[in-house]
DNA sequence: GCCATAATTCAACAACCGTTGAATAGGCGC
DNA sequence: GCGCCTATTCAACGGTTGTTGAATTATGGC
């Protein structure tokens, strides 16, 4: 067993920690993901992680922590063609539901089980990046086909991700988008 | 205290127990649900759970069960027009996860953060039901197909019923219907 | 009315959970 | 090289979990 007290060397303990910690999440989600388990991926003891992120939701902020630039995404998506706009948003997000421990995909675990994650999950859908976008196009009932947008775009990541159904979990993403686009465009700039 | 041994007059917990199995496992998912709290809700010891199903997997494969005719519904999907059948299943579906404690919404719930309730829901889309449905239709890509079909359901009943956002989640069916029976339809019969 | 059987609770178990406080050991500025 | 700060572990806490075995009480067939 190693001893007490600091390690020798420098150290980069607090980065393993997040590494461990966004793996679990985007494996188990927050309610069954464990300090402990994450503590032990990370050879450190759980108390460690306490004394980084304080408790538990703490260290889940910090796993989740957007590192995602949101104005400048939104600007980006409406610089290209209007007609295009479907695929576009929906190669992004698809990029970021395919990274390895995405945060996308632990959040939507944790919706499942978790009141706040439920909430941060809602806020980026008809708050924060999708009816935001619906809002710039001059559409009606421009919040529900945010919702709608939304609901292609998680039960692509669900039954990719979480689920994982087979061809849909290893098709190419250029298979996935040519059939999902034109679907997010129709549901942003289609007739009612 | 309510006193040791059995009570008097007839005997309908087993009943009572299912049901708050049923509206704890959709309200929190598998893992999240505790024995418990089950027990507590139906007004009964948790070793009477035990003794009923015999362990917290069994109790779920009970309150799941699906009392649905999967070979009826099928036979009646395939009855109406063809170019109907993406509105019509997308209605039952609806009709399915709309239902107060709903299975399925237990089951996708589930499937977020264990393992056996995430293969059911693959077994679901890719064996059992949609992908059988595809498979009578003649087209390319029926496995594929049928992957997508589950994406728009799922991305419903998650956006729905599980994160709740509005106004998808007091939308009316109707309206609800004309957006999504269409894409389930291009999914199902639609040029590649 | 006896008796097997079923219904029900109680008490305890070992395992795990998030969290706390104290102890120890190394890095680093002075 | 002394001393402060930070990194790190240990041991324990109260709580919850699924599960077990024994004890208690009512029902239903004979």
């Amino acid at each position: 067993m190693s001893p007490s007290g600091r390690r020798p060397g420098t150290t980069r303990t607090r980065e393993a920690i997040l590494a461990a910690a966004r793996a679990a999440f985007a494996a188990r989600g927050y309610t069954a993901a464990s300090l402990r388990q994450v503590a032990s991926d990370a050879d450190v003891d759980a108390a460690l992680v306490m004394h980084y992120f304080g408790s538990k939701r703490g260290l889940f902020a910090a796993a989740i922590g957007m590192p995602v630039d949101v104005d400048g995404l939104l600007d980006q998506l409406r610089d290209g063609p209007v007609d295009t706009l479907g695929e576009r948003l929906a190669r992004f997000y698809l990029r970021m539901i395919d990274a390895p421990s995405s945060p996308v995909v632990a959040l939507l675990r944790s919706a499942a089980s978790d009141d706040e994650a439920a909430r941060m999950v809602r806020e980026f859908i008809s708050q924060e990046v999708i009816a935001r976008l619906v809002d710039t196009l001059d559409v009606p009932d421009a919040a529900l086909r945010a919702t709608l947008v939304g609901t292609q775009l998680v039960g692509m990541a669900v039954l990719r991700r979480v689920v994982g159904v087979e061809p849909l979990a290893s098709a190419r993403p250029e298979v996935v988008l040519a059939w999902v686009g034109p679907t997010v465009q129709r549901y942003l700039t289609g007739a009612v």
